[in-house]
DNA sequence: CACAATATATATCAAAATATCACACAAGAG
DNA sequence: CTCTTGTGTGATATTTTGATATATATTGTG
């Protein structure tokens, strides 16, 4: 089936928004048009500012994905990546923000009156509900805080990333008590 | 046999509506008339705004080219989507606004003070009272955010879809009440 | 670190596809 | 008949595309 040009560009943007990035050679074949068109494609992306070319391929624009949001975790302090946001609502109506799921999980300790819990899934950007997610802890990955903890969508995703960046793959209870355990055994019998 | 103009521009929209995009080179063998037809055709129906000429055929204008809204996600933080635009009026005037009616309705939980609500209906594009629509939620298309709601200004547009693609199709207080329960049922009694 | 080998990006051009324009023709209304 | 409206045809722009060739960046190797 013969894409509509503009039409083109748009599905680009669609699977870009999908996977965070893309190569040319994929496109290509996605497409069924030559590596020069889609490098067209991309360049009036990138001139109206929707994504940025990247060497072999494009990723979202920065002022697409930027870097953080306007909140600060309510753990660490640090401003709240959008990568990672991790979002506690309590009973009463309150919001609390956390800058990755490693201090979320940490601050739910902390609050009785949790109502629920969304996190970011880190391939697809998307917010899930945290207790049907899956975390990835002490994967290579270190975006955040330490230990790393990394929220899945589905138990696949996590064991794929798993498999190139090693770590162990829990649900989210497991994780919680995974965490508050590993914390404190540091500090002995006190 | 021949049709009269503004009969076969009418064909042309309700085929477009149904499959997105469509080709002069189709329009011109599914109607049997030129090329120069099909292009006065869709010139007029660009000038009444209902379509978007693109080169090589036509898309609905509403979902045409523009990915998404200036505004972020008064929940996740992520720019909106065009296509999911979820917006919340608050009697003291401020407009909040959600990427997605799963993010939308969510926040509706901690806003007492909501004046009107309006979702984008994910077929046509259009601004429609949240209030009055059905949503799909837990279909297999996922744009953004999970679980999937997609909203529907028909209750039978909602349900065509799903035949298609699976899910629910509640209105708009069950959606609310099941969300929230939803997203609530994992934490316990806590 | 230099250098070759490889991969990717950019520029240019001709071919193909598509759009636009001008004009002629046909059919129906007055 | 004459005017209006819709249509098709062919000539002429314009845009898009893919295949070159060339430039630039990345990787591997000694």
């Amino acid at each position: 089936m013969p894409q509509l040009p503009n039409v083109r560009q748009e599905q680009i943007l669609a699977w870009l928004r999908h996977e965070q990035q893309i190569t040319i050679e994929v496109l290509v074949e996605r497409l069924a048009v030559s590596a020069m068109t889609i490098h067209r494609d991309l360049d009036s992306l990138a001139q109206a500012g929707h994504i940025e070319k990247v060497r072999g391929g494009a990723v979202l624009s920065n002022r697409g994905m930027p870097g953080e949001t306007a909140h600060q975790c309510a753990l660490c302090a640090m401003r709240v990546p959008l990568r990672t946001t991790f979002i506690i609502n309590t009973t009463a109506g309150q919001q609390i923000h956390a800058c990755c799921p490693h201090c979320g999980l940490m601050l739910l300790e902390q609050h009785s009156d949790t109502d629920t819990v969304l996190a970011r899934d880190f391939l697809y950007g998307r917010m899930v509900n945290a207790g049907d997610a899956y975390f990835l802890v002490d994967s290579e990955v270190a975006v955040c805080c330490t230990p790393s903890v990394l929220c899945f969508g589905t138990e696949q995703d996590a064991q794929r990333f798993r498999q190139g960046f090693g770590g162990v793959v829990l649900d989210y209870h497991t994780t919680r008590t995974h965490l508050s355990q590993r914390h404190r055994s540091v500090f002995g019998k006190n």
